[in-house]
RNA sequence: GGACGGAUGGCUGAGUCUGGUUUAAGGCACCGGUUUUGAAAACCGGCGUAGGGGUAACUCUACCGGGGGUUCGAAUCCCUCUCUGUCCGCCA
């Protein structure tokens, strides 16, 4: 969420940001409504403090008649307060409804566009798209074949979009999940295994609606409480209200979790198999870092993202998304998008990883700060996040490239000592 | 799951029974100053967060785990939730 001084001393701007990224909300009304709020708590404290005082003067009053009066008139007082009180949350709640769908502020860099198809590709991975000798399998077929994959255990058990993976892909799955932990652990991150619920307060605070009719969200009933759709819930959920010291800064984490999407309203042959599933697991990168970090971690994030791509030997291009295809709490972000070749007709690229900063618009709402030492009071902390490897997608990625035309797979170099075997 | 405690500023810790000179005592830590060759000690002063008003000095409001209630007035009384401690039960 912005900040509200913000938006009524840019109006302008947050306006032309809404309508880049393709949302509508009437920010002048906020404008306006946050104008009349100021004045009415302004009204509020001075009932406040006037009848603080008539309520101070009653323990010192000289007789009883005297502290009769006195209470009426500070009754009346507060009667006038509690009022201007509920005009001013009335005010505060309207308001509230208006800034959480207004958008992040989108980096001057990012393309300008509607939609995903105004998305900038920006660089590409070391490794070409493979020319095959052979009609490759997309990862379904090949997965079936092999007895890896079985989605209609995974219907009849659960329901549809749900699977069972078995045998060397469970130990490929292993493996991917135990070599980026590795990678990220050299490089700093602390890992961590989150819960794979939390509070719907939590949710919001990231950034996702739980429970409205359009969610993604699945929630437990007769509770507070929804699966998560990525450990950045949690990983945020986890330091929410905290201030931290500066010095602790930036803080990185390596979030294992189960994920869990609705999916509602997706289908269709891109959707195929284990590209767009309701249960899958992610390691998932988190950065807390000083404003002034959080541009420098950006492109870490991204650079780990590439170099994890890189080692498990899969073609990819970054590209960096378009003001229309952000969400909601992304200043910006970058995709990396995998060669699949066994995707549409002849090979297509598929998201396999985002990364965003999301400057303070999820720190304001979850309430995360940082102080400096020596200064006087707090700032709000930067968050980032950036997806390791998305299992499911990434499996798909390794199937589909490294294919050979007696159905068998070769084991990426990388992923061998872990994994005991070249070929699967 | 049961019984009984507890939650107060960066930390510690009084205040809660008995509501009102308490602007939340005292101590520790921290910062500035005096003193000292330097340091320690001593002494003096400062020492929270958020929001509002003011060019500023400054000032007002809210905050004693969260939420609600009683009251003119709540850290204090009542309800409720969360967390936590101890004991009991159950258990991989």
């Amino acid at each position: 969420m912005l900040d509200r001084k913000f938006i009524v001393e840019n109006s302008d701007a947050v306006k032309q940001n809404c309508y880049n990224r393709n949302v509508s909300v009437d920010v002048d009304l906020l404008v306006e409504l946050e104008t009349t709020r100021k004045a009415v708590a302004q009204s509020v404290q001075e009932l406040n403090t006037a009848a603080n005082a008539i309520s101070k003067s009653i323990g010192s009053a000289k007789d009883s008649d005297e502290r009769e009066r006195l209470k009426e008139e500070g009754r009346l007082l507060r009667e006038q307060k509690d009022a201007a009180q509920h005009h001013h949350d009335a005010l505060d709640a309207e308001i509230h409804a208006l800034q959480l769908h207004i958008p992040n502020m989108a980096h001057p860099d990012c393309p300008v566009g509607e939609d995903d198809k105004a998305n900038l590709e920006i660089s590409t991975g070391k490794h070409s798209p493979r020319k095959f000798d052979f009609k490759p399998l997309d990862h379904l077929d090949l997965g079936e074949k092999r007895g890896w994959i079985d989605f209609e255990a995974g219907a009849a058990t659960t329901g549809n979009g749900f699977y069972f993976l078995k045998g060397d892909l469970v130990l490929l799955d292993l493996a991917v999940q135990q070599f980026a932990v590795r990678e990220l652990v050299k490089r700093g991150f602390t890992p961590t295994i989150t819960p794979d619920l939390a509070r719907d307060s939590v949710l919001e605070g990231i950034g996702f609606m739980p429970r409205g009719p359009e969610t993604q969200i699945y929630s437990i009933q007769d509770s507070d409480l929804s699966l998560i759709g990525t450990a950045e819930i949690t990983l945020g959920g986890m330091y929410s209200g905290k201030t931290l010291a500066s010095d602790e800064l930036p803080i990185k984490m390596c979030g294992i979790s189960h994920c869990y999407r609705t999916e509602a309203g997706a289908a269709g042959r891109a959707s195929r198999g284990l590209y767009r599933v309701h249960q899958f697991t992610k390691i998932e990168m988190f950065a807390f870092t000083l404003p002034e970090q959080s541009d420098a971690m950006h492109d870490e994030l991204r650079q780990i993202e590439c170099d994890l791509f890189d080692a498990i030997e899969i073609p990819y291009r970054v590209v960096d998304t378009a003001t229309g295809d952000l969400g909601g709490p992304a200043y910006r972000k970058f995709d990396l998008e995998a060669w699949m070749p066994g995707r549409g007709e002849g090979g297509e690229w598929g998201e396999v990883t985002s990364t965003s900063n999301c400057t303070d618009y999820q720190a304001r709402r979850l309430n995360i700060r940082y102080k400096e030492k020596d200064k006087k009071g707090t700032q709000f902390v930067h968050t980032l996040n950036g997806t390791a490897f998305a299992l499911s997608r990434a499996l798909i990625a390794i199937l589909e490239n490294h294919q050979n035309a007696d159905g068998t797979v070769n084991i990426p170099a990388c992923l061998r000592p872990i994994m005991g075997q070249e070929k699967m």
